[in-house]
DNA sequence: GCTGATGCGTC
DNA sequence: GTCGGAC
DNA sequence: GTCCGACGACGCATCAGC
């Protein structure tokens, strides 16, 4: 039976098909405008009943995030719903998904030799349906609310049922879908301005989108207002509370002077705390918090909002600060370790007890019944000490105006000294707004381990290796890299890395690694499984920002106060150096990163 | 009830 | 979080 | 400068399997 496709206008509801013919002539071009073009083309087809839906599904969701439902379902499922939908076996999948690089070509290869070999045997048999975008949507939603004993079976029997049912092209970006990778090259800011041209006829009111967009953090509401209403409804999209704000960004800067020019000799210097940002939102009695990605993090955190409640001065506000874990007796900021335990759903009165922590606060987006985002960023800071009172768990964030780089590295170093990641520098003129989504020049953030003289750097042995995928298919994408014992003579894992390789770095490694391809070698000691193991002999120069304790790295394992944790390399990085002049036993040794560790 | 596998979200 | 590539 | 998509360690939640 065949439903009514066309309305007035000849506008439809869009087949999935339609979308991923869409999606699929997006992969073969990287010029924007092109994309853009190709991507407005679909959209403008659409009634617009679904467009929310379609906006969501085209990067890669199923809902805005502050409404916190997942698939629960990813890559190594996937990988089994594809097995029972092809009869293929997992192991025969995940070589084809290792070769090439992308879960969705590998689906939508196996059914094609499907769909021939089928074709061939007996004409005719295969039983595809035709879907709707939103009948794809309402599937994938069926998965997402499944949930308890049993589930996984479930969630893998519905992917499957969907996955023999559609057509080959629709099963690759199906897969690629629940794996959390379109890899269409079309994120929201293309997204917008596609939607803008489908319906506006040009890329230009893409601004007014963003705009909308960044104050509700909702594309399916933004989308539908501007297919239901029209821009100029889109337009009156406003800031409110309880609706997250897409946060602010920062720049980056890697030292004191390349941080004052960018503000013209002055600026506001602040503490850049090691913590989790948080934007609270306030009415009446109630509050709630989002986190930096707009997700909604109320429940973990019932004692700051009884910290806001007894802090505030005024009803309604939005306000942004960082949550840091504290110790009140030696009054120190806490590392980024102990504030992510308070993540959590269970046992949250007892880890209140046990971590306690501190607000610091640096803006307002939001008070007495107006938008502060366009005031500027001394009016907005001066405006949150009216709106709310430091207390003990409440504390505005360590703030000072500089006009030369001696004040901002002393600043710098004092920030450090206080257990901070560094220091952010703002702006202070009158166009000083907070750009809210936008990673503007407006802040910038500076940590000593920007400064390469100031960083520690690693001469690491590559261990092992995994298939790269997507951009890095065929190649290498991540080592496993290790330092050298000395006295027992072995190799311990530090850290994986997968980024600082340029295009050509990754081609040269997998043209020296390949031939040292081999069983584990017995002197490493590693608790990290890898794909590929290699003889000990590459060696390259690593940096990062700070030595962690690890469960899983075995570096220094035995050797610190806990006997079971070892040492691993936070935000680690490739340098571009491959240190050639070193054997593999010249390589950092575990002494030498504790010793480090220690002294940090 | 415990452990490992898997997924997701923080930085 | 960091980084590189294409525009 | 902007935008996108390769990737990192770590902690917690959930579920399967024992």
């Amino acid at each position: 039976m065949k439903k009514a496709r066309k309305g007035n206008l000849g506008l439809i509801k869009v087949r999935f098909k339609d979308l991923c013919e869409c999606y699929f002539s997006l992969e073969n071009t990287q010029k924007k405008l092109e994309m853009v073009d190709i991507l407005a083309n679909t959209l403008s087809k659409s009634d617009g009943s679904e467009i929310g839906k379609i906006a969501l599904l085209t990067l890669g969701k199923l809902y805005p995030d502050f409404v916190g439902i997942e698939l629960m379902l990813a890559e190594k499922m996937a990988i089994k719903a594809l097995a029972l939908a092809t009869g293929k076996s997992e192991k025969n999948i995940l070589r084809f998904l290792e070769e090439i690089g992308d879960l969705g070509k590998t689906a939508h290869k196996i059914l094609d030799n499907k769909s021939q070999s089928t074709l061939l045997a007996f004409t005719n048999q295969k039983e595809t349906e035709e879907y709707d975008v939103v009948d794809v949507w309402k599937i994938l939603d069926t998965i997402s609310q499944t949930s308890g004993e049993g589930s996984a079976d479930k969630k893998i029997r519905i992917l499957s049922g969907l996955l023999s049912k559609v057509t080959p092209l629709e099963a690759r970006y199906i897969s690629r879908l629940v794996a959390g990778n379109l890899r269409t090259g079309v994120a929201v800011q293309l997204l917008l301005e596609a939607l803008s041209k489908a319906k506006t006829g040009t890329r230009e009111n893409k601004l007014f989108l963003e705009r909308a967009y960044n104050r509700c953090s909702d594309l399916d509401y933004v989308s539908s207002v501007l297919y239901k209403e029209g821009l100029e409804a889109v337009k009156e999209i406003e800031v409110t509370v309880f609706s997250p704000i897409k946060v602010m960004l920062a720049q980056r800067v890697s030292n004191s002077e390349e941080l004052l020019e960018r503000f013209n000799g002055k600026c506001s210097l602040e503490y850049k705390y090691d913590g989790l940002r948080v934007q609270i939102h306030k009415k009446e009695n109630k509050v709630k918090l989002f986190s930096r990605s707009t997700e909604n993090i109320t429940k973990q955190f019932p004692d700051v909002i009884d910290f806001i409640n007894n802090a505030a001065l005024e009803n309604e506000f939005i306000i942004e600060g960082e949550i840091v874990a504290f110790d009140h007796e030696k009054e120190a900021i806490l590392p980024f370790q102990y504030v992510s335990q308070r993540k959590r759903k269970h046992d949250i009165d007892q880890k209140i007890r046990e971590i306690p922590v501190r607000i610091f606060l640096f803006d307002v987006l939001y008070s007495n019944n107006t938008s502060r985002l366009d005031c500027s960023y001394l009016e907005r800071r001066k405006n949150l000490q009216k709106i709310v009172r430091e207390t003990n768990n409440i504390k505005f964030s360590h703030q000072t105006i500089a006009d030369n780089s001696d004040e901002i590295d002393t600043f710098l170093h004092q920030a450090l000294q206080d257990n901070c990641e560094g220091i952010m520098g703002k702006s202070i003129g009158e166009d000083s707004v907070y750009q809210a989504g936008a990673r503007g020049w407006n802040w910038v953030k500076y940590k000593a381990g920007y400064d390469a003289k100031l960083s520690d750097s690693f001469d690491l042995v590559i261990l092992g290796a995994e298939h790269g995928k997507g951009k890095r298919a065929g190649k290498y994408g991540t080592f496993l890299l290790g330092c050298y014992d000395q006295i027992e003579g072995i190799y311990q894992t530090f850290t994986r890395i997968g980024t600082g390789f340029s295009d050509e770095d990754l081609a040269f490694f997998f043209q020296e690694l390949k031939p040292l391809e081999s069983e584990k070698p017995k002197e490493y000691q590693s608790d990290v499984e890898s794909s590929i193991w290699f003889y000990p002999k590459i060696v390259i120069e690593v940096t990062g920002d700070e030595i962690t304790r690890s469960q899983m790295h075995t570096c220094s394992r035995g050797l610190l106060e806990n006997d079971k944790d070892g040492l691993a390399l936070r935000f680690p990085r490739f340098t571009g150096r491959t240190v050639h002049d070193k054997a593999p036993e010249q390589a950092t040794t575990n002494d030498e990163i504790r010793t480090i560790y220690l002294k940090q």
